[in-house]
DNA sequence: CACTCGTGGGG
DNA sequence: TCCCCAAGAGT
């Protein structure tokens, strides 16, 4: 087995030969996507960076106001990191904005021009050895392997029958394979080729083999295997939690802090908080008022009002009604939020949570994530809320 | 190395 | 409804 991996060749005709076939497959099939149609290098790298864990059907729209609002390094080095992150709001990830526009700040330092290695890319703020690949490749057409799960996938098909086997392929096995496999003369289409196979044809989930341009050197798919390779690596199911947001209302605008300030009321009855603030999540995207976030408990909504009562008393405001606002549902990676949202109107506004608060048009262009806008989208509405009915979306 | 970080579409 | 996971990087 290592000799027919390490050979990089293991089917019946030469490389030539297999490169031809994806690559002709490529030139038919192709996704349409704006960061092909209208090629640079500055483009490239933006859709690489957008598109690192994110669907394409996702970044579409995103890519396109992000390249006018931001057409090239200096207008995103000159932009102040709040833009760019309201540039990326609902896109997930937020550090990879925050990094990326460290990045461009990096580059403008130097003098504005990007990158013209492979190396220099990689030493930038965000992007690792996949994304340095990917645009050596695409944006400067230079010989390297962009190593995506698409990529590994097809690599590990084409050189594994057998699951158990294919565990044993190792990272940097699966990097020589795709080294090797890169076609000299295009490079970036030879890449882009491999991505697009996986994500259209060599899919995770049932592929289509009988569709496939290079199914002949697949030893997966050739023992009719494809859907088992690689072997799937077992997950840890979502932990289910409940947490509180306070939605305060002034004039038509809302009160939002930065998410890692934007926990500010420990609620008592609840046990040990699961998590006590937000830490690194969210990054500096802005949030309404929240809890920490407790197990699953039946008294959960009704100490959350209590403690946002006390919590505005203690602010001077005594006698502001909290009104229950409906809950809203929302996963963050491993976690299943359950958040049950209250909503107060003020007279005026308030200096409630520090300097770091500040009121923003529930429609404005603020850094907010998912989670804000369906906590908003609860807290604005004026309908009473159904009870245990969350946000249709 | 294992873990962390978001989100939405599809089976 | 629930579970899968997608053009990864940083720590």
């Amino acid at each position: 087995m290592n000799a027919r991996l390490a050979s990089g060749d293991s089917g019946r005709l030469p490389l030539a030969d297999r490169r031809a076939a994806l690559l002709a497959w490529y030139d038919r099939h192709a996704r349409r996507l704006p960061w092909r149609t209208d090629p640079s290098l500055y483009g490239t790298w933006i859709s690489e960076i957008m598109l690192q864990q994110t669907t394409v059907m996702a970044v579409l729209p995103r890519y396109r106001e992000f390249l006018a609002r931001f057409p090239d390094v200096v207008a995103l080095a000159a932009a102040s990191e709040d833009e760019v992150l309201a540039a990326w709001t609902g896109l997930g990830y937020y550090r990879r904005a925050r990094l990326l526009h460290r990045a461009a700040r990096a580059i403008v330092e130097r003098g504005g021009v990007l990158p013209t290695t492979r190396d220099a890319w990689r030493d930038l703020p965000g992007i690792g050895d996949y994304a340095a690949g990917a645009i050596a490749s695409i944006g400067l057409g230079l010989v390297e392997p962009a190593v995506d799960a698409n990529v590994r996938r097809v690599m590990t098909r084409w050189a594994c029958a057998d699951p158990d086997q294919s565990a044993n392929l190792t990272a940097r096995r699966i990097a020589d394979l795709a080294r090797r496999h890169v076609d000299p003369a295009r490079p970036g289409d030879w890449n882009q080729a491999l991505m697009d196979l996986g994500a259209t044809i060599c899919t995770s989930d049932r592929p289509r083999c009988g569709e496939c341009p290079v199914a002949r050197w697949c030893a997966a798919g050739q023992a009719g295997r494809a859907a088992e390779v690689p072997a799937p690596r077992p997950r840890d199911r979502a932990e289910e939690v409940v947490l509180g947001s306070l939605v305060i209302r002034h004039a038509g605008r809302v009160l939002l802090l930065p998410a890692g300030e934007a926990t500010v009321l420990p609620v008592a009855g609840l046990g040990r908080a699961r998590r006590r603030d937000l830490g690194d999540l969210l990054a500096a995207t802005l949030c309404p008022p929240l809890t920490p976030w407790y197990a699953p408990h039946d008294d959960a909504g009704r100490r959350f009002e209590g403690a946002w009562a006390r919590w505005l008393r203690a602010r001077g405001l005594a006698g502001v009604e909290v009104r229950p606002a409906g809950e809203a549902r929302h996963t963050i990676t491993r976690y299943r939020l359950r958040i049950l949202v209250h909503a107060v109107e003020l007279e005026a506004p308030a200096d409630l949570a520090g300097s770091a608060a500040s009121w923003h048009g529930p429609d404005g262009r603020w850094p907010g994530s998912t989670l804000a806008r369906r906590c908003l989208a609860r807290g604005l509405s004026d309908d009473p809320p159904d009870r245990g009915k969350s946000v249709a979306k």
